[in-house]
DNA sequence: TAGGATACCATTAAATCCCATAGTTTCCCA
DNA sequence: TGGGAAACTATGGGATTTAATGGTATCCTA
């Protein structure tokens, strides 16, 4: 299962190419596209990616019934008409498209954001702001994160923690 | 199940490198990762840290409707961002990156506290007063701990705050 | 043929591997 | 039960590989 962790800044050159991490692409391999895929991040001024396997299951989750409100099928949609595919080159590079660049006012540096299940590419400066705004948040709402790994409905970890 | 128990204090070499005890390296054996994940502990000046599993099993509990609130998934993004995959070399040695051992204001050495399904990185000195510290708290408050029974299907409160 | 895009090559700084040592602990056998 | 051998843990240092980055050449298309 894909896991996204820690954060990265990579330099943009002037014809647009990043690195993705190493351990980005170390989670991503083996999927039956060798790259990420890329799409604005609906709410922040982010670009939000992942592997091809996800935006498949997505994909295939669209099509069980109940499974999503009339809203969400039709975020979804914009969603699938926004990503990118984007291949890595030989050295683990991706060259990010004008539009995305643009909607993250992304210009010479990319953070990359482990985000768990996803990740996030982020114009530096505005992930600093953003993360401690995030904070500030969750301390006025009194909200502390209760780390739940076990999802309801499950017993233990299957494969022995 | 992991669990991690007793306390050790190894050296960080002038690369940053640190023994995780061989103990604790046992209990993660098996593991789909072989190393620690490491992040920063929001309240204490510590280190969290655990094996992949876990950290895959909150991250799959991410994707789990109604499971979270909007800000706790908020905060549960941000300790994936600060999150680090620490792999273990072949003599069972980590490398410290500098951000986690400024925030725990490690130097020179590092004391490993199990904590059962997790464990935390402290500077020593540090540890003895907060060790200390809790220890006035229970006191004062007639604190005991009992052992409450495992709700079905869940694994407990997660380590974390 | 010009322009943009893709593939190919080259460099350096950093991370990782590999080897070596010392002090314990464990194990085995007399 | 005592002695010694073997195994393991923690630690240090040097050598090698890899990651990130920049540049050049080639290709395809408009």
């Amino acid at each position: 299962m894909a896991l996204f962790l820690s954060t990265t800044v990579n330099k943009v050159d002037k014809k647009g190419r990043v690195s993705v991490p190493a351990p980005f692409r170390t989670t991503l391999a083996g999927q039956s596209f060798a790259g990420i895929v890329a799409f604005p991040s609906p709410e922040l001024g982010a670009i939000d990616a992942c592997g091809i396997d996800r935006m498949e299951a997505l994909s295939a989750s669209l099509d069980e019934p109940d499974q999503y409100s009339h809203e969400e099928l039709d975020l979804a949609r914009l969603i699938f008409a926004q990503a990118e595919q984007l291949a890595f080159d030989d050295t683990g590079r991706v060259v990010l498209p004008r539009p995305l660049g643009a909607h993250a006012h992304i210009t010479s540096e990319v953070l990359f954001v482990g985000n768990g299940p996803t990740f996030q590419m982020w114009q530096p400066q505005r992930y600093k702001t953003y993360s401690q705004d995030t904070l500030k948040q969750a301390a006025s709402k009194g909200v502390n994160l209760r780390l739940r790994p076990i999802p309801r409905g499950r017993n233990g970890p299957g494969g022995g923690s």
